[in-house]
DNA sequence: AGTAAGCTAGTAACCAATTACTTACTAACG
DNA sequence: CGTTAGTAAGTAATTGGTTACTAGCTTACT
């Protein structure tokens, strides 16, 4: 098997995506070159514009494959739960795992929304972002129909702080640098967000 | 007055980190040259070395106005609070206005903590987090001796979710590019976060 | 043989930092 | 009280290093 030289077109790009996330894990983003890229996948600098037109390209196809994979995870965590609160806790545990298999793509996506140009790995970053707390807001508002969560609580507002809650742990394990925290704290972390939707029994 | 030129150093060098937290707040802190900075202030891009011996240095001063005026605020917000919840959501408050009064802030800070190579900046933001997350820690604890709080909940994970919730407000004040609607939120996200502290009465 | 993929060796743009020179302020002295 | 020597701050131009991207040639697969 020759894995490294050679590759056809399809696979190189999909080697590359890879390649990319598993840097991300490593460094700052902001900081992998294609240099960088091409020397752990055993290639020149040059070849990888074989396969991609420009850099740009390489991030919004790194991007797609972020946002095709995680909406999946969280659709096939929330299909197998029985109620609304089930799906809030099938999704969080999802995406915390999604996570620590690939720490670099929330470093990713952090440093892609801080770019002041609007570029098409932004913007993809953004409709990942919007469609999740669609779905959230979904899920909390059959939550609220059942009498599950506090009606009172603004479904919005509560999705975000979903988010930012899951942001959160994220940040506390890039500063440790330590995954396995993130995971042990997750389910105390979701089980005070939980008693807030609750409200008063 | 001569506004823009022949600064004294100390002067020179306060304007120049009043200029880069402005900047940060228009443009990805990554981005941002020694010429921009330079540029924005009226001078020469090489005049910048004669007060700074390197960027470097430039960030750390900036991270170290950063820290002291943020839990200078913070401080003083939970000083003038009657109990431990009352710190908690002045401490919220105080830092949700900070941020939306220096928008740059948050970007340094999440940029930093990206960066791979251990720098003085970086170990500083490190150290504001640390005494952060002691602060709440603390407050939470007192919470909980007076019943304020349900003693069941982890302080550590507590403050945790504390910071993260408001990195959430921030990030996505930082999506749709609109600060008032974090400044509005906010009220209603501490709201739920509180209630999750509380427990069952 | 022909084509897809990769290599070598560039180039232009950009950026932090330095150097040599100039201008503005300050204090000491005649 | 004003001249002047010394210093602090700024300018213009340049350097070394890095980066994304390209052109022309070579190698491997069908």
């Amino acid at each position: 098997m020759s894995r490294s030289h050679h590759l056809p077109a399809e696979e190189r790009k999909a080697v590359t995506v890879e390649t990319v996330v598993q840097l991300a894990g490593e460094h700052d983003p902001a900081e992998i070159t294609t240099a960088a890229i091409a020397s752990r996948m055993n290639l020149t600098q040059g070849a990888l514009f074989r396969h991609f037109p420009s850099k740009e390209a390489i991030w919004t196809a790194v991007m797609e494959w972020v946002t095709d994979r995680l909406l999946a995870r969280l659709e096939s965590a929330a299909s197998s739960a029985a109620s609304p609160v089930g799906e809030l806790e099938a999704m969080f545990s999802a995406h915390i795992g999604f996570v620590a298999a690939h720490p670099g793509v929330p470093r990713m996506m952090f440093g892609e929304l801080q770019r002041s140009a609007d570029t098409a790995a932004k913007r993809m970053v953004r409709l990942l972002i919007d469609r999740y707390g669609e779905r959230l807001r979904d899920t909390i508002a059959r939550g609220q129909a059942i009498g599950e969560i506090d009606s009172a609580v603004d479904s919005r507002v509560a999705a975000t702080l979903f988010i930012g809650t899951i942001q959160g742990l994220v940040m506390q394990s890039l500063l440790a640098n330590d995954v396995r925290r993130m995971e042990e704290d997750a389910p105390k972390v979701f089980a005070i967000y939980l008693r807030g939707l609750r409200g008063a029994p």
